[in-house]
DNA sequence: CTTGTCCCTCACGTCCACGTCAGGTTTTAG
DNA sequence: CTAAAACCTGACGTGGACGTGAGGGACAAG
């Protein structure tokens, strides 16, 4: 497949493709005229990708990890890189959540009927 | 306080401190001279602003929510924006918490005595 | 008064994952 | 064969949260 039709099936833009090959994440075959040719493991390679991109991943991260969930290359350097982020992403998700709490304190004080509302429509007249 | 002293003891740079003024979202006094001083508000009010920085909360964001944590103030629009806020954290713990687990599964297998070393140390000379 | 340290305001630089435009080539439909 | 659609390679623009000087005031210590 071309990279428009890689593009619309998987969601990402032709930039982001291209811009995927730029960083060695994802290169696809050349045919004739120059034009890039994707195989079918493409589609679920960049829907990886934009995950561990939304996880908050670099680009330079990605192309350090995609060996290891490919060819379960076993290094002790792809099992530190490996623990690393996903020690990375846990300490991430308890902020998160931290967060979530706080703002949740926030709206059930907001909900409750003992709250001063300021600026109310209701208008006492 | 002045700048440089809340700046060490919250960790967060001069030129940090400055942009959040820039963004309106710690605004000190000033003393004669044109110097900034800061009262002991100002260091929970920067972690707290760090802390939704670290939840990937835009300026803008985070400027329409401090007034909701500050005064309380109740509108229909401030319970839309905090709901809204909560959600998008949500998702955004569920997405990472995905590639915890798929990042675990490389990991657990990377681990497994049946894995295929390809690159020990252990030449069976 | 002077020195040293902290502080001030511009204002340009950085990083990163793309968006976007220009100018040209390849492929496909008819 | 022709026209349209899709694709190509540069290369500059963007947005956000600051970093990093330049050039000059503010303020406590001696």
């Amino acid at each position: 497949m071309r990279i428009g039709e890689l593009a619309t099936s998987t969601g990402v833009s032709v930039r982001a493709l291209r811009y995927y090959e730029e960083q060695s994440l994802l290169i696809p075959e050349r045919s004739g005229g120059g034009q890039r040719h994707y195989d079918e493991k493409a589609l679920d390679r960049v829907q990886l990708i934009q995950t561990l991109y939304a996880a908050g991943l670099s680009s330079r991260t990605i192309l350090d990890l995609l060996p290891c969930v490919d060819a379960k290359v076993n290094t002790p350097q792809s099992r530190a890189l490996l623990n690393g982020e996903r020690d990375r992403i846990t300490r991430q998700i308890d902020q998160l959540v931290q967060v979530r709490d706080r703002l949740d304190a926030v709206i059930s004080a907001s909900e409750s009927p003992a709250s001063g509302c300021l600026h109310t429509d209701a208008d006492p007249r």
